[in-house]
DNA sequence: TATGAATGAGAATTCATTCAT
DNA sequence: CATGAATGAATTCTCATTCAT
């Protein structure tokens, strides 16, 4: 078997098996239908994948190529450390609420999944993770940020922050609060505190 | 079935459930392993739980029912908000800290398990979360933190950002950072900023 | 361990078992049920029986030994064949009638079990049936019953036109027909036909 | 799953189920003794069925639809009623004599099962029985038969007594009446009685 | 390539029976 | 005798994966 990665079925499959894990949740979905989403046969996923597993890893490898790029167009336009902060913010929960199912599936399934995390290298996420403690070390460079941040820990509250607010946002069918107004807090709790 | 609670056996099932299911996840956990790991047979686990499901929630249940108590043993000793938020940063990360098992499943099990969240409500994280909720709140009103921090995101953007680094804990080996250094950033964050 | 016949358990145990399995049937009844029922612990039930398919022997000897009783003093007190075979159709009858649920383990769950009928030598049985036999053979001897009938074959079709019917009203839930009615009718058939 | 009656396999399933159903009775019978029997895996039984259960409903539809079809055309070619009824006794018997294993399955698990009995409204058979009672009908209108006859009662007294010797003979290994004799000699009580 | 019927390993759960108390 | 917690063998059913067509 190799991937045939143009194929339109391949991608078919890909949009199928987001839209049923997302529902149901890697383990309880079932290959049959998945099959019946993307209309193929059951056996024909197995032309484009090796395994079920194989499929997870390859939506998510699939979208995070797409996430990453976006984001370092988004980021790379603009030049102050804080407004870059404030922009990841913003673009990560848009991304989030424009993209539920593989949002969902990326938090929840592979992200979290012991499973995958422990065997599964997860480079896409580790360079989406630098995104961040790249721009708090711009920022340090530049002296717009404190010293004695430690960006390895920064990044990941971060992302935490932002990632925490997304699975509110996933899990619950109505939101509360816009996403500028979110992003904006989230960023500002970052950049200048909540003390008065 | 009655629940045994007082149980020893209950215990011992509960305890061997929490290192399987931190092990291997939920669905690839076998009910048998989780037999064996407490040295009692298949079936007399189905005395103490009714199905599998039943011990996850159970375990999640009693896990967290002793996190919260402890929790607000150490925030209620404290008056000023400031300082509970640090407190909070440490305690949790110590916690997960002495208890990676636990911390790994309700994270990457519970919390996060689409099937279990969507149809379980999950009371005792939701007072969890709202523990921070209301050192924002009480800040607010003692003037100490800014008027327009929205508690709601706040708190999750504050457990989020906690919630991020103990995931790199729970899923790496070895830790760069130690703890007291690691919540005191986290915190710090969230009370001054990163901004010089 | 020795049957203790005598004991107030052991016929609270077949009591129990003959409402349990009238209900569910042989292999859905549970031991815990029974137990539940009869107001013993499971355990108990290993004093006095042997296993589950004990209690269903025994629960079935005891009936039929107090049935088969029953039914020789009704017909011994008769000199008539004819009526013999009447006073049999309509004991049979309300037997079934004040006895549903043994009446429903009789026909349902042993003699049709094939499981116990093979291996199972139905004495009481097969004296139940002989009492009709006999009672053809009386006839014959007497000159009121035709030579030609064959009392293996007459012994059956009529218990089977009885059992037939008991099994209507066993499993109906309204009855149709008195009782006296039906047996008439039935051994009426036996003896003089249907035929105008 | 759909049912795929056509299929040879679909067949050779309930060919075999019956085989073990006859000889071990439905609740002892296991799923992969029938696979096994029927040379498929354990799994294909449930492409075809939805459950054991369904494998006994649908064997007892598909062969009951079989009898009946066959019953009608042997009883619709005659004209008098008495001759009717013998034939009908004739034929069931001939049926049960060529068909032990089905004839075992319907008495003893399914016709007398409380289980099936008491959920699955057994509409073949009420059939087969009716079709008892319209001769009896017929022949009230005729003329031929006693108007006091009640049709309910006699059905089952006449299906009865053809039932209990099928199961002798189904029951017992050897057989100690020829066929041809039982059914004149059942159906001979029926019309002229056995008072001399 | 595409299909979908067939496979069979695997897993949760049940429950008759035992035995230490 | 009585108990009922514990056992673990046994069984149905599921579903990822294969492969002949």
């Amino acid at each position: 078997m190799r991937k045939r990665k143009n194929s339109e079925k391949y991608h078919r499959i890909i949009k199928a098996a987001t839209k049923v894990f997302a529902k149901k949740g890697f383990y309880p979905a079932k290959i049959s239908e998945i099959a019946k989403e993307a209309q193929v046969a059951d056996g024909t996923i197995y032309i484009y994948f090796e395994s079920k597993d194989d499929i997870l890893i390859s939506l998510f490898e699939e979208q995070m190529k797409t996430v990453l790029e976006n984001m370092v167009a988004q980021i790379s336009k603009l030049k102050d450390p804080a407004e870059k902060l404030e922009k990841f913010a913003l673009t990560h929960l848009q991304l989030i609420e424009q993209n539920k199912d593989i949002a969902e599936i990326i938090q929840v399934e592979l992200r979290q999944s012991s499973k995958f995390m422990k065997e599964y290298k997860n480079e896409q996420f580790i360079q989406y993770l630098d995104l961040i403690g790249d721009i708090v070390k711009e920022g340090q460079k530049k002296g717009v940020f404190k010293k004695d941040i430690m960006p390895g820990v920064a990044k990941r509250a971060f992302f935490g922050a932002l990632d925490e607010m997304s699975r509110f946002w996933v899990l619950s069918s109505r939101k509360r609060y816009d996403i500028e107004t979110a992003a904006k807090q989230i960023s500002g709790y970052f950049l200048k505190g909540i003390t008065a």
